[in-house]
DNA sequence: TTGTCGGCCGATCGCCGACAA
DNA sequence: TTGTCGGCGATCGGCCGACAA
């Protein structure tokens, strides 16, 4: 079971981006994954951070870890740096941290309280839905729920019949996804179909997996192309 | 650029299967490659095993192979054990050598000239052919050149219109693969049509890759069943 | 001898509202 | 409100010989 995930971001500054991502990943990651701020101390586990990777990855870990046995089995560390990322094959989240070891003088000289993380903030403008049968089948597009397709995706233009709009989101990757986004039928419904069917094979989505969508309504316009 | 290949291998014994399939392993590696025999001598260049892995795979090769700064440059090892293998996802083949480094004592104590391996046999009833355009497009199927196709293909029945046969062969990793293979057109040409579309694309086959076909004749009958 | 193409037909894709849960 | 389905048109896959390199 997987998590896909696309955000309707605008490319204006590699700056914003990257806030703009961070808010993404953290979307995926979840509320109860938090960061430890860079500079803060933290404890470093080199036995279970070991088993760790081997139950993940079900591979011997030597190879990747080598095994110490001067290692003592924690140490405490300096935070130097926190980068984000996402396995490019199954667009599951990650963090990789780069941490020196303290000297236990170094730990005497300066103590202080160790940084608990700022908790994850969830981005108040999301939804994310497990997907169906239908949605993910080659026979049909995907059933946007309402409320969330009133909330997240860009009002459509109610004058035309039947409302119809092209979306164009980005994914954790930077990769641009379109999707035709329609309110049609009887009763109306929100369905994003031309595009769609591609997302799901290249996310190798099925049906169980769920995907997520935020929005930042802040200069967004622009990236949404009303379809005549 | 890679190749992929082919045989047609009677699945009897497993001490067989071991055998047959050394040779079209062989048969991919090509003519220049030759593996040592185990127990013998051979010398070990850590720091060219490192250069080499780091440029095949293009990441940073610290991970994998430790950089031990007291590793001599060379070491003459007991080759304990050969075993081939293929890439799961791109079918290269590739040998893991078990080494075992010697004392110097060791060295001295019974020095033996170092083997120079068994010279690579070519199985001769092979075919290998680079593919067109048309071969892997999707609009038709693969054209076998004519003197391969009777070389290495079974006979076919031509008391039928058109000759018809199901040709079944298994690649490195075992998997079987089935192609119909038929004798038609104007001028007469030998193709693989049904199975080979398959083929192709679980491959990742695109024009100017390879395909190699080898086909042991001894037994192979009830691997080939006619299409009535 | 064989690489590419037009023709053709069947399978699949994917958009639509109907309908019911 | 939304998951699944039948209907259907459009596209694509893939088998055929024609033809020429």
């Amino acid at each position: 079971m997987r998590l896909s995930s696309a955000s309707f971001i605008p490319q204006t500054q590699e700056g914003e981006k990257r806030v703009l991502n961070s808010e993404l990943w953290h979307a995926c990651a979840g509320p109860l994954v938090s960061l430890p701020a860079v500079g803060s101390r933290v404890v470093y586990f080199p036995q279970g951070h070991s088993e760790q990777v081997a139950a993940s990855t079900n591979k011997e870990v030597d190879a990747r870890i080598p095994n110490y046995p001067s290692l003592p089995p924690q140490l405490v560390c300096q935070l130097h740096n926190v980068t984000m990322h996402a396995d490019v094959e199954t667009d599951e989240v990650y963090a990789q941290l780069t941490l020196q070891p303290l000297s236990p003088q170094e730990q005497k000289d300066a103590y202080l309280p160790a940084d608990l993380g700022t908790p994850s903030k969830q981005p108040t403008i999301y939804f994310c839905k497990t997907l169906t049968a239908s949605d993910t089948s080659t026979h049909g597009g995907f059933s946007v729920p309402r409320r969330a397709a009133e909330k997240v995706f860009p009002p459509l233009d109610f004058s035309q019949q039947p409302p119809v709009q092209e979306l164009i989101a980005r994914d954790l990757h930077d990769n641009e996804w379109k999707f035709r986004h329609i309110f049609r039928g009887q009763p109306k419904r929100h369905l994003l179909t031309t595009g769609w069917s591609v997302f799901v094979s290249a996310k190798r989505l099925v049906a169980g997996d769920s995907v997520l969508f935020i929005w930042y309504a802040v200069g967004c316009s622009t990236l949404f192309i009303p379809v005549v």
